[in-house]
DNA sequence: CATTAAATGCAACTTGATTGCAAATATTTT
DNA sequence: AAAATATTTGCAATCAAGTTGCATTTAATG
């Protein structure tokens, strides 16, 4: 298997990033290249267990580092747990629904919200509860403070 | 203090909802009602406090039971917390910015999201790291086998 | 007022995530 | 290339949000 799938580079990512090629730092940023969609943390850790046992904190921290180095986005959910995904040029900012039932985050397509949910009402359709606009960032005071 | 403000009533509320009417739920009702913002479990607990203590665990339910309703939305975060709001006639849908720092939740006003980004970029600014479209549902899977 | 159903409180627990620190691994310097 | 330094990792312990089971209390019903 090698270490690039048919977009990202994993090496090519670390050094943009300015981060050190460890095994545990390359095998996570591999899993999180070749996935399908978003991957909570445990999904992570079964993937590279596979090839490496990488410790959970380890993971933590390497998607933390990973966040601050936009190398991925962090998807919150309303179970208290979060999704990650890469936030490559491959994978511009697109809308995601999450089903409450089993938990599944799966990817809208990055149109107008208001098509996207035509494409939603089409046939194979989910119920859509509810829709929010989340916006992250940092506030003026934190802004001074540092 | 009356059980209502300028604009929902506790009361009315509970029983258009169906809800019996506790002293507990009548609480927390009454302080996501009077709330300036979107509101933690922590912060329902202090400010139902002043007036009466209510168990952390009978908070989660009613709030619960409250969002069945769609007397309030949830709102996750990134901290694996989530903040809760009023989800009234006056209240309407609305994006919302999370300060990353102090973790605070504030409501951007209910425009397209170009004039809020513009809005945003105003003088009184945040640092905006990105945003996200979240539509929260049930699969076809989990409807096909309820 | 008595009966029945629903809601609450408490304690224990589950789970996602974090912290401190020692050991291991990378990077830098000589 | 080896030694010195800085970074990263793993483990154990911990934290915090949220949940569950069950006995008790409170509200709704007749």
């Amino acid at each position: 298997m090698t270490l690039e799938n048919e977009h990202c580079n994993v090496v090519a990512t670390l050094r943009k990033a300015g981060l050190s090629r460890t095994t545990q730092r390359m095998a996570v940023l591999k899993v999180m290249i070749q996935a399908d969609g978003p991957l909570s943390v445990g999904e992570i850790l079964k993937r590279t267990d596979l090839e490496q046992r990488i410790n959970k904190v380890t993971v933590y921290r390497i998607l933390s580092s990973f966040k601050e180095n936009s190398i991925i986005r962090e998807l919150p959910t309303d179970h208290g747990m979060s999704l990650y995904e890469m936030a490559c040029l491959h994978n511009p900012v697109h809308p995601h629904f999450y089903c409450k039932t089993c938990r599944t985050m799966s990817c809208l397509p990055p149109l107008r919200l208001s098509q996207a949910l035509d494409w939603f009402a089409g046939p194979s359709t989910f119920r859509i509860d509810d829709v929010h606009v989340h916006v992250n960032g940092v506030c003026r005071q934190c802004q001074e403070r540092s």
